[in-house]
DNA sequence: GTAAACTGCGAACAGCGTTCGCGGTTTACG
DNA sequence: CGTAAACCGCGAACGCTGTTCGCAGTTTAC
């Protein structure tokens, strides 16, 4: 489970050394084939085998590249974080710019909805996260509170836009077809009078989250 | 990926007909097994063969009482989130009392680790989560807001508390050894002034989550 | 009393991540 | 300049996974 590998991240890893013959597929090419599994036909559609097929390969090729799966994973993630880029210029009102952040994000997740499974298991910062992170906290620079202010507050909004693009997947309540009364008394209440969800329920909440924590 | 079964949820269907031998294992009894490999080792150690062979069978005895792992699964988190019973009364205030019951929520999460990465893909509401939600939806009852935005705050509210209950598990950040001066400028200085975290984040957050959004 | 329905069981299937040895190719070094 | 080290693609193989299926035996309903 927990990574104990002593060998560096990947990251710091070199694509290839000095000798031997030209590599036909990069690094770059793997992950690139990977996302595009990933996006069309979901994370279980990412084996080994799925995407050394589509570069025309064997499975066994790709460990020339990659140590283990989860290397390819951490890859695609740091990959198409930086596809936030270029970080939007901070305005005047940093309120407004971090909501800006956050839209952004949550259309990474709706672009990329493998996304939402992967990131948790990361095994720690990519390169193209640490950038983002660190526009955030840019961001974040007139704000007059303690670091770990800012830090916390930038992982429960990263969270919370989570949560949403989760919610935004999840296919919507089953219905709820004959509920027992005499266990469920409330819940029957409440399905008998449901009322109408609100539109701007992300910016309600983010905006709540900031004025409590900052 | 997505649930297309015709066949009614676990939750309706009998656990054995009228005619054949009695059976050597329940339900229940599959279930508990299983939440105890989870809890020992993680939920990568609840594969069929180990369930049945801590049962003392094989793997396809269990498909007699299942119909798949994720049955089981599903079957696994309401099991435990029935451990949130007996349901605490709600007092005068129900911001407390909504707290109240985050924090319950967050023992279980802690009890059972495995139980952050299950409910995300369960197929839907087993009869402990919907007393759950039905007392949740209790506590708010004297709260004068629409039927909408309680289910909302009570579902991000539950969310909230997985992100707290997985950065619990996560490991610290890694040191961050060297980093790049030029490339992180804000994230080097911030690391410079580290700040201290609060101590009452959970609270805040979703004090703030509260008046945010009833 | 017969047939239907259920039981545990173990072999089997396809797929998974990963390892390893093979022959061939390119580069670094003495 | 030749040799050795390092890298390449490749395919077979290992152990694991969830799941299916036929077999023989047991209990109940009609």
């Amino acid at each position: 489970m927990v990574r104990v590998s002593d060998a560096p991240p990947i990251w710091n890893r070199p694509q290839r050394g000095s000798r031997g013959p030209q590599a036909t597929h990069s690094r770059a090419e793997i992950v690139q084939a990977a996302i595009g599994l990933a996006d069309a036909d979901g994370l279980d559609a990412v084996s080994m085998r799925a995407v050394a097929a589509a570069l025309g390969t064997g499975a066994g090729t790709l460990y020339r590249h990659l140590s283990s799966r989860d290397d390819l994973l951490d890859l695609m993630a740091d990959r198409v974080v930086g596809e936030l880029r270029p970080h939007p210029g901070a305005g005047a009102d940093w309120t407004e710019a971090l909501l800006g952040l956050a839209r952004l994000q949550l259309g990474l997740y709706r672009r990329h909805p493998w996304l939402i499974e992967v990131l948790p298991r990361t095994s720690g910062f990519g390169p193209e996260a640490l950038g983002w992170f660190d526009h955030c906290l840019g961001v974040l620079a007139p704000v007059p509170a303690d670091n770990a202010a800012k830090f916390e507050t930038l992982a429960l909004m990263t969270g919370v836009v989570t949560l949403f693009a989760r919610s935004e997947r999840s296919a919507p309540p089953p219905a709820f077809t004959a509920l027992d009364v005499t266990a469920y008394p409330n819940l029957v209440v409440a399905i008998g009078d449901p009322g109408t969800p609100r539109p701007d329920l992300f910016e309600r909440t983010l905006r709540g989250l900031f004025s409590a924590l900052l």
